[in-house]
DNA sequence: CTCAGATTAGACAGATCTGTCTGGTACGGT
DNA sequence: ACCGTACCAGACAGATCTGTCTAATCTGAG
C-alpha cells in the first residue's frame, strides 16, 4: 500500500464533496470519515482547495475510464452507449448531478485550479463526442458535439432536479434528435 | 418607500449570492453591502437562509416577467425568442450560469426550501414550453417541453463554463434539432 | 539496527460565520 | 403628544473553519 491514507482521504472527500457540496463540508469531517490525522491530510495536500481539485482530475480520469470501457463497437453505438449510461447513473440512488457542475456553481473565478479542472473535463468530453461523430461519418461533427455537450449537461442537471426516471424515457430520443441535423433526411 | 432596506437587502444579496455563491457570502458581507444594521436584516428575513429562498422566488418572477415580455407574436416564435434571450444573456458581461442550478448544487436536500423555489421555476419554465408547443400545433408537446428543458440546463451551463460566444452561434440549431422529432419531416 | 518519513491525537491561533442583544434614533399614524 | 415600527451601530456568544504545531509512535529501506 503506496500511500492508502491520502486514498482514504480523497475517497472520504469525494462521496462528501459530491454529496453534499464542497464548502459545506470541513476538513475536520473529511478527515474524521477518512480516520486520519489532520497533520496527515495536510501533509498529502497542500491546501482544501488542493484536494478538491484533485477530487475533480480523480472525477475526470474515472469517467474517461468509463468511457472507454463503454467503446468497442461502431462509434454510433458508443455515442448512445454514453448517453443511456448517463441514463441509467442519473436515475440511480444518491445521484447528486455533476460534480463538475455543482463544483464550478461554487468557484466563480475561471482562473481557478478547480474550474481548470472542470475545463478540462469538458474539452476531453467534447473531442469524444468529436471523434466519435467524425468516425461515424457525421456530416457535422464539431457542431454536433458542442450540441451534445449541452445535452449532457441538461441530462445530468434535471436528473438530480427533475424526475430522472422520466428523463430516462426520453433521453434516446433527444439524443437522436440532437444528433439529426436540420433539413438533413434520417 | 415601503420597505427600501429589505429591497436594498434583496438587491445585494442577488448581485453575491449570484456572482460568488450562497454559502461563501456571509451575512456580514450582504449587510454592508446593502448599508444595512444587522437587526434590520433579521428584522426582515428570519435567517439567512429565508433570505436564499426569497432571492430565487424574486429572481424567477422576474424570469416570468421577462418571458411574457417576449411573447405576443405565434408561439414558436415566443419559443425561439426565449432562446435567443437565454444567448444573448449567456454571452453577456457577469453572466455566472443558472441561479436555481447553481443555488442546488449548494443545497443537496430536495425538501430544503431553497430546493423547492427552484424546483417551483422549473415546473413554470416546463410548462410555458408545453403550452406554446401545444398552441403551436406540435405532435409532441409534452416530451418536447421537457427536451426543452434539458437544453435550457445546458445552454445555461455552457454559456458560463465555455464559450458563449461560440455557443451562441449554435443555439437556435439546437433548438431547431430538438423541436424536431425523430422520423418526421421538416 | 538505524534513521527518515509517514502517521497519530489533539491543542492552538486567527479568522469568520450566524444569530442575538443592547441601546438609541427617526418617523408616521392616530 | 404618543406609540409602535423601522432603522441604526456595534458588541457579543457560540460555533466552525482552515491551517500550524507539538510530541509521540509506527514502519520500511538501506
Amino acid at each position: 500500500m503506496k500511500s492508502s491514507a491520502r486514498s482514504r482521504v480523497l475517497d472520504a472527500a469525494t462521496r462528501l464533496f459530491y454529496a453534499d457540496g464542497v464548502h459545506t463540508v470541513g476538513v475536520d469531517r473529511i478527515i474524521a470519515e477518512a480516520g486520519v490525522a489532520k497533520a496527515t491530510f495536510y501533509h498529502h495536500f497542500r491546501t482544501k482547495d488542493d484536494l478538491v481539485a484533485a477530487y475533480l482530475t480523480d472525477q475526470c480520469t474515472r469517467q474517461q475510464q468509463a468511457a472507454a470501457a463503454l467503446a468497442g463497437g461502431p462509434p454510433r453505438a458508443t455515442v448512445l452507449a454514453v448517453y443511456d449510461h448517463i441514463a441509467e447513473a442519473g436515475a440511480g440512488p444518491g445521484f447528486r448531478g455533476c460534480p463538475f457542475i455543482n463544483a464550478a456553481a461554487e468557484y466563480p473565478d475561471p482562473a481557478h485550479p478547480v474550474r481548470r479542472a472542470v475545463g478540462e473535463y469538458r474539452r476531453w468530453f467534447r473531442g469524444l463526442m468529436r471523434d466519435l461523430l467524425a468516425a461515424d461519418g457525421h456530416p457535422d461533427p464539431a457542431r454536433t458535439a458542442d450540441i451534445l455537450l449541452v445535452l449532457r449537461d441538461g441530462l445530468v442537471v434535471g436528473n438530480d432536479l427533475d424526475d430522472a426516471g422520466e428523463l430516462r424515457k426520453l433521453t434516446r430520443e433527444a439524443v437522436e434528435r440532437v444528433l439529426t441535423p436540420r433539413g438533413a433526411a434520417a
